[in-house]
DNA sequence: CCAAAAGTGTTCATCGTACACCCATGT
DNA sequence: ACATGGGTGTACGATGAACACTTTTGG
């Protein structure tokens, strides 16, 4: 504690900075990616489009400010969520120097809380029809996607953004969103199913055809088992 | 500039942190990837290793500090240089909350300022001995060597550790060094010249050998056209 | 019975990988 | 002449990419 003191004293000649948490939140719905986007009714920028976001706290990390803004807004709290980047521009926000680090998140569009979406004016938002956005929050969107898209062909992370039992055109039409690209069928059922990691159920869901898809479920144990013996994850777009 | 005023009224309410940017230096010289490290001379941690790093002032963006720091340190301005993470728990630092963002370089060792670095009290370590350090810093740089071994593979940024002209053996010993792991000759040669960006000198080094090796260049301007055209570089290992 | 989505295999080209010998030259 | 590092080509297996028809069933 006296250490702790005497290093407050020697790090007292140094300025201190505003520091912003901003969150990227994708969900997988009707076919499309969408981002959770607020609007916002205070000031700065009353009524414009924003990322949800907030300053950070004293006393948290940045992961702990990531997940409390997420739970704040959604009611979530385990779901996978990444450091992006922080964004350092003299001038990016207008009103005072703040730097922000960006955090993307990817959930299961079923699971949020409406009701706290909606306190918070919050809407879910196309990929495709994003409006603009305050400061430099169009750029956190793009650098996310770029990401999202760099590692969703990695990482089994795409299954974040389902519910857990999901069907394999469902798996499907989530890569085709995320790579804006349609996919072959049988190139893509072949790929996914050979490296084991799904499991298929004796259950069909009905909604969408009339012969019904079976279910599936990610096998998250097994993907440790064997990525601990040196396996990768990796699906071909 | 009302405005401006009207936003800092907005914000008072929050607090301000330190913010601190640390550059992970690396260099390649003797067959090894190296890195430059300082023996701190100042409180807190005096006497140990860590990174070299400052406090970020309200007057600069991330990039102008992590520049500016670089060049403070060794004297270099034009270099390669991107950021890494920003790193926020809350004790990573004992004496003070501080979040530090960290970058990191790629130098072409023969350029920098000696004489700075000694007034630094820095020192260029093998990537192989790489003493305990302060804080997190470790972690940094096992992100950073992640990071570059990620990237080496797809972007042309191992040119950027070694001088303008140099042979494929260096090049090849430069890989070998980043992914600690000895390549096939041939197929090196074969994968690195197939993508055309090499251009090969009507000169030869003939320090290593007593038949010599032709030098090459990176064709940078070719690069950039290649990769407007979709061109991705690739180097397998 | 028919429309609509689910499911299923094979072929070909490309790319990654393994591998061994000759060349040039300084001593 | 020889030791040392530089330079070169080929064959095989694995992987990615293209491609069309059958199955199921609700209406």
């Amino acid at each position: 504690m006296a250490q702790k003191e005497s290093h407050h004293e020697i790090y007292k000649g140094y300025n201190k900075l505003y520091i912003a948490l901003d969150c990227i939140i994708f969900g997988f719905d009707e076919g499309e990616l969408k981002l959770l986007l607020i609007k916002r009714n205070f000031e700065p920028a009353k009524g414009q489009w924003s990322l949800i976001g907030e300053f950070m706290d004293e006393n948290e990390s940045l992961h702990e400010a990531a997940y409390r803004i997420l739970y704040n807004l959604t009611g979530l709290k385990d779901v996978y969520m990444s450091q992006l980047y922080s964004h350092g521009d003299v001038d990016r926000d207008p009103g005072a120097r703040v730097i922000s680090v960006s955090y993307y998140a990817l959930i299961n569009i079923q699971n949020h809380d409406a009701q706290l979406v909606k306190d918070n004016f919050a809407h879910w938002r196309p990929l495709s029809k994003i409006p603009p956005l305050v400061f430099d929050h169009s750029t956190m969107v793009e650098m996310a996607l770029k990401r999202l898209r760099k590692e969703a062909k990695v990482k089994p992370i795409g299954f974040e953004l389902l519910p857990p039992k999901f069907t394999l055109p469902q798996l499907q039409s989530l890569y085709e969103a995320i790579y804006s690209k349609t996919l072959d069928k049988r190139n893509f059922r072949k790929n996914m199913l050979s490296m084991g990691l799904l499991e298929k159920l004796d259950e069909k869901e009905k909604e969408n055809s009339k012969k019904g898809a079976f279910y599936y479920q990610f096998n998250e144990q097994k993907y440790k088992e064997l990525t601990a013996r040196g396996f990768y994850f990796n699906i071909v777009i």
